[in-house]
DNA sequence: CAGCGCCTACCGCTTTCAAGGTAAGCGCTG
DNA sequence: CAGCGCTTACCTTGAAAGCGGTAGGCGCTG
């Protein structure tokens, strides 16, 4: 298995190497801290899998994946986050990606993670299952997981988390302050968040902003 | 060099385990989740060295740092974070930290710094150097690096990034609004910041609060 | 074509925030 | 004791946010 890993951090990367490397048939072939490294680094090293952080700065984890299958339909796809939200979990499911695990879980869940779909299997960490397992009972989420947000609305999202008001974002995009204020109550509607606070630490999960200064 | 490892991220603990374990004079003795479990497992375990995120939910590194340098004052402290402000990073060194290295950075700089503090020496990864450096030049600074926040006025910026409101807070806590108010501006004073977004990253930064739902 | 979703825009209303000044009580320390 | 920092509290003012409804234009799709 030639494995590919993408994360913004480069000590966990080169550490995560190290605990992969410890069995005898695994390979990392490269590495990218972003989704644009990730899609050169995947064509370049001939990958068969790849371990993406969904919270990248740049290109997005799902994002990346639409791509990186559009590039290599075979290509074997693992999400690894310190974040479940169901939404994004079904973003990467629906993308294309076989497996999902949390930062939180044991080294062990993702070699188990890793053993599974190069089976050609799913897999899918507890905490993240029992998450997962709810939208499945309703029918209707399993491919229209809730109410998604639009790109416009991700932009407006992500000036929202960098500290702007919406009166400087009109003006950056050329909108009327009503336009902004709509988009950002369509926002919190949706995501079911009422402060800017926890808009933050939801583009924060999602990688739409970092929370380096 | 008995090491324990702290960091919320149990991923991140193993692999990190398995690149200092490819050394031969490293043994990775005991882990932590939390300032908690630190304390207890460093105890038990003995141990010559820890390696702190700095935020980590729950007893923060710098009051992690203190209180080992009490029970065990010759235990050498390596500061591990994904971010490097100023304060934090000063904040760690005057709690007695020998080193600190941010995540962005590769693990030979982690394994540099275990080595360099071995040797009783301190060690900064270049990006913090930079940083301390400027504060360094100010010898007003070195001491008291610029503004420091209150007991009370990080309990409050807490609530902020949990994304109450300043009325909440007040009858959660007791006071009156106006009073909340008044914090409120002094800590957005203080930390230069001035936008609910930047308080919410400072605090996810400083490990006040998390990213996560 | 008709319907739907999205983006755009405006009106009105209430609450909250940001920033300024002022000041009293309290505890610690030089 | 006098000063200092922290905490508490109130005042004002303008700006911004939060929530409601309404509606036209545009592009896609059944």
């Amino acid at each position: 298995m030639r494995v590919v890993l993408a994360d913004d951090h480069q000590i966990f990367r080169h550490a995560l190497k190290a605990l992969l490397e410890r069995e005898t048939d695994l390979e990392v072939v490269g590495e990218a801290r972003n989704g644009e490294e990730l899609l050169t680094a995947v064509i370049r090293e001939a990958a068969d899998m790849v371990c993406i952080d969904v919270a990248m700065p740049g290109m997005n984890g799902v994002e990346a994946t639409r791509r990186l299958l559009m590039l290599k339909p075979d290509l074997k796809i693992i999400g690894l986050s310190a974040f479940s939200d169901r939404q994004v979990v079904l973003d990467m499911l629906n993308a294309g990606a076989k497996a999902y695990v949390t930062k939180t879980e044991a080294g062990d869940e993702l070699l188990r993670a890793i053993r599974m779909v190069a089976l050609g299997r799913t897999y899918l960490c507890p905490e993240v299952a029992s998450t997962v397992k709810d939208a499945l009972c309703d029918q209707s989420q399993v491919n229209n997981a809730g109410p998604r947000i639009t790109a416009r609305e991700r932009q407006i999202l992500q000036l929202i988390a960098e500290g702007h008001t919406s009166c400087r974002i009109a003006e950056r995009l050329h909108l009327a302050v009503s336009t902004v204020e709509v988009h950002r109550r369509n926002i919190m509607r949706k995501l079911d968040l009422h402060s800017v606070a926890a808009l933050t630490k939801f583009a924060i999960r999602t990688g739409l902003t970092s929370a380096a200064r």
